[in-house]
DNA sequence: AAAATTTAGGTAGGAGACTACGTAAATAAT
DNA sequence: ATTATTTACGTAGTCTCCTACCTAAATTTT
């Protein structure tokens, strides 16, 4: 427990995503306040949708502004009702439809917008630039709408049914084609955590069979509670030459030594194949990793100038015998 | 209000932000306990940290609960009684330190985690879907430490600083250096939110004095309220012919006819400086302003193979006199 | 050794969002 | 015309997270 790892849930892979998000927005939404509040203003973060809101439309129902801002309508109500509370906010009786609240900007409101405005200008800018150079956007409205289209629920759900009890205990086994999807499960997900997936990967990690297997490599499997839980593949690089590649836990499995036997067995493997040595590449910020490397007897030599792989920047090596 | 636009906060780019953010998250929440529900489970959807995070270092304190996922104390708290309500958790207090409380996964946890972790991994999967092709990961964490890092709080302050109070109504003015950085801000976040930014985009947006002006362009801002709310961009083509671009509205200020007015306002002055015609490269995608544009007498034309931008897919011409 | 400060853990209260349920007006169906 | 259904709100209750404040144990200072 020596270095405290800070951020659990980014650790966590995809399974943190959930409550990555709460946090960001959470904290997000604080800030606002507190800007709110420093600046002496009686206006709250969630206030701005329904300014802008009816500063473009006018009048609008209660059901219409829930629906422009994608809240239940219960919500919208809250909000309304506070603005209205704080005399930002009129609401009038529909004439013909006498069911209907439409709500205005009062002249209070009117006056002080450009004031808002301006404010939400500063903050908007400071969302640009905190998005600067990413795809932040972009990919969150692919996010919502890919989550909005399939039901996320009903996926899950039948991914789960293919629970079968199973013996809790670890256990390792060579590559057979039934597992092979969760070869790239397994790893597109560090891949995706700490760098971009290069074309290199996307060839092994979708055709393990034909690139690794066929070729004269093996792929050993950790298997616990039912399903695979960490994957390690051995390159065949010469006739006496394996390239260790593609190790990789599942998030939920880490810290349970599952790494380090995979990668002994992998090795006691290539000793058993008769092989001289076993290389391979990866990046010094993956200390965890090299650490166990390190331990089992890897040894750093020189870099690999024509390495197809763009993130490694060290290159370790293992004599057998 | 012909085509009512769902989804306005979408509409309103980097300041909707904060409140896209929650709803995603929240929806995700509200996912997450419909799942655990439908499958009979007596677990909440922010559970899995504090299972994970026990499964892997054994017993924890309080606090330091608190500190890998995050969480400001209470919230560890909150969850921790209600796992321990429901007999996933036991406490004991610390030999040494009497103070704290170490929590643990009772025997019933342990034996149900496994079927857990089933489903978190399916779950991992939805998401590992969902976000694939995309750069979410990366661009979150760059997100979360640049935020971290810089005080969105005081810096949107100090941009506020500068408000200074001017007229409502909206003029249009030619450009100035003075308005330069605008002119980006204001173009990259509509490219940003709709389109990748294209190298030729950068150029102009960073350097419009030698882009356009100093090439026989012209640049014009719409002010309201104090500040720049839109911008379009006359550059010379040939010696009487403008391509009119870089025509975009803060989103805060759309629906308000001010890209009517800006437009025209450059027309008219193209029509002044004696030119023949007026073109333009857009895409499909963009209706309101596609509208716009033929509103004003723009006709389609065949498009242009050579366009330096990508993301164009029609052009259309104004013939003046 | 006594006093001051930090740390661990807890409570109270507030904000935001949602579901579930209820009511009355408007619209559709028979 | 009467009944059934949909729509527009509104209320109540629950969940999440956070800040602010409090106590008591451990650690530092003086």
């Amino acid at each position: 427990m020596e270095t405290i790892q800070k951020d659990f849930l980014q650790e966590l892979g995809y399974l943190g995503f959930t409550m990555r998000l709460k946090r960001i927005s959470d904290k997000l939404m604080q800030d606002g306040r507190r800007l709110y509040q420093s600046l002496g203003l009686d206006i709250e973060p969630n206030w701005y949708g329904v300014f802008l809101l009816l500063d473009r439309y006018g009048k609008l129902g209660v059901m219409e502004v829930a629906d422009y801002l994608q809240l239940a309508h219960p919500s919208a109500i809250a909000i309304i009702n506070k603005m209205e509370k704080a005399g930002y906010l009129l609401a009038e009786r529909d004439a013909i439809d006498q069911r209907k609240r439409r709500v205005f900007l009062t002249a209070k409101a009117k006056e002080k917008l450009p004031v808002y405005k301006k404010i939400w200008s500063a903050g908007t800018e400071s969302v640009r630039q905190l998005t600067a150079l990413t795809n932040l956007f972009a990919d969150l409205k692919r996010f919502e709408s890919h989550y909005n289209n399939s039901d996320f629920t009903s996926r899950t759900l039948s991914a789960h049914s293919q629970y079968e009890t199973t013996p809790r205990e670890l256990s390792i086994i060579p590559f057979s084609e039934k597992y092979a999807d969760d070869f790239g499960r397994i790893n597109y997900e560090w891949l995706h955590m700490y760098f971009k997936v290069e074309p290199h990967d996307y060839e092994m990690l979708d055709h393990p069979q034909s690139y690794i297997i066929d070729k004269g490599g093996q792929i050993f499997f950790a298997l616990c509670d039912g399903f695979v839980v960490g994957t390690v593949a051995l390159i065949l690089k010469d006739k006496d030459v394996y390239e260790l590649s593609k190790m990789g836990i599942a998030p939920m499995y880490k810290g349970k030594k599952i790494g380090e036997k995979l990668l002994l067995y992998a090795i006691d493997y290539a000793r058993k194949e008769g092989k001289k040595s076993v290389y391979l590449e990866s990046n010094t910020s993956l200390t965890p990793a090299l650490n166990l490397y390190h331990k089992a007897g890897f040894v750093e030599v020189a870099n690999d100038p024509d390495t197809p792989y763009e993130r490694c920047d060290i290159r370790m090596e293992l004599l057998l015998n």
